[in-house]
DNA sequence: AAACGAATACCGCGAATGCGGTATTGCCTG
DNA sequence: CAGGCAATACCGCATTCGCGGTATTCGTTT
């Protein structure tokens, strides 16, 4: 994409938050070593590094991690990525639970590694990103396909009926028992009898709560 | 059910699925190369593998092209998925648009690498998946994130105040009007008034309606 | 034929809901 | 400083809901 006619000047930015003085500094060791590549800032907290990028320019690529002091590394992904949108983040942490790989990419992270990487799986994740690519743990992407098939999964295992899922279907659209009893041309008595068994199914006592199992167990 | 055949040695048995001959020897060949892997079947239709799964005991990793004459590459990894859960299943294509990389994920694939790989990074994500890892080349990763950016995407929409989503958010874990007051510490009529702004701002009038568009729209 | 589950229908009652009001207190922002 | 918005609080009433019953019909399975 981008035309380079071997400029010697083509170096790569390169920002890190880490609030691990220690692991800090031996990236920055690392990474300064890699030619193509400057290291000119290092942080131990988010609000630094947004300060830093409004006063000063923004870096290309940005090694941020979660666990931190003040604003963690999802918010502050987020923060990073209005204000400096070309910036590219790579989240480099040890949370490897699905929630916070979901809010980190959802947040614009660019990548997702784990402390336990090899270095060169870092360096190479580095150029991968300005590459334009999106450099992921294999273990993290694990994680992430599990979210894609139990997203469209366990459809299979609802307990409920043709009819349960029917009326359940009305209720997430917002219909009281009586539209819902018009609609399906049934009795006011039926759509309470099948409610009463949804919500003994799916073991809820109010229309929230079926409505969010419905839509969270993707069970329509 | 399936015979373990996993145990006694440690050589991974691999199979591909491949219509085009040659790719499909060279892929065959280029394995067979590598110590602990063994490529005892490559199939030019997914039909042909599934029978050999059936009569014969099923590979540990499956290389599946998606372009293929009968059963598509999806629909043979949903359908080898059924009958061996333990396989493996790495999609090997030219195709990289969105729908495929989505609906070859969602059947169950572990891992989706371009034709245009390096054989190395073919060969390490064997290794990588057997591993429990999910091999993803930088740029289907790339597409995956932009998949989830999107997905959770016009939150920033929500018209709702902070104290708004609170309360929406119990509604959606089920609790009445009286519990979210006795949670919050509010009074019940604040409880009252705050879901009567919901309703309206989200145009609904129904808990069910609400829960619906809470989740649906994913803005809590 | 018997047994069973699903779908259907009906009843009654206490509790919760939806919605129309009004009102006070802060905190911003213009 | 005025006005607006968010959060808070209170009232009343018709409606709906949740849930405890009981009962009939119909298609499967046994």
């Amino acid at each position: 994409m981008i035309a380079r006619t071997g400029e010697p000047e083509e170096v790569m930015e390169l920002w890190i938050v880490e609030d691990d003085a220690l692991y800090r500094r031996t990236i920055a060791a690392l990474l300064h070593e890699i030619p193509g590549m400057r290291c000119d800032h290092a942080f131990g907290r988010c609000e630094d590094a947004l300060k830093a990028i409004e006063t000063e320019s923004a870096p290309d690529v940005l090694l941020m991690d979660i666990g931190l002091p003040g604003m963690n590394g999802i918010e502050g992904t987020a923060r990073v990525r209005q204000v400096s949108p070309s910036t590219r983040i790579i989240i480099l942490t040890v949370h490897e639970d699905n929630d916070k790989i979901f809010d980190a990419l959802c947040a614009g992270a660019s990548g997702y590694l784990l402390k336990s990487s090899a270095p060169e799986e870092i360096v190479g994740a580095m150029r991968e990103v300005v590459r334009g690519g999106a450099p992921i743990n294999a273990q993290i992407a694990r994680r992430l396909l599990a979210m894609f098939t139990d997203l469209a999964g366990p459809r299979a295992v609802s307990p409920l009926t043709h009819r349960e899922r029917e009326i359940l279907k009305l209720m997430v659209d917002g219909l009281t028992k009586k539209q819902i009893a018009a609609h399906l041309i049934l009795s006011y008595h039926t759509i309470d009898t099948h409610i009463k068994n949804i919500y003994a199914k799916l073991e809820v006592h109010t229309r929230g709560g079926a409505v969010a199992r419905a839509l969270h167990d993707h069970l329509l």
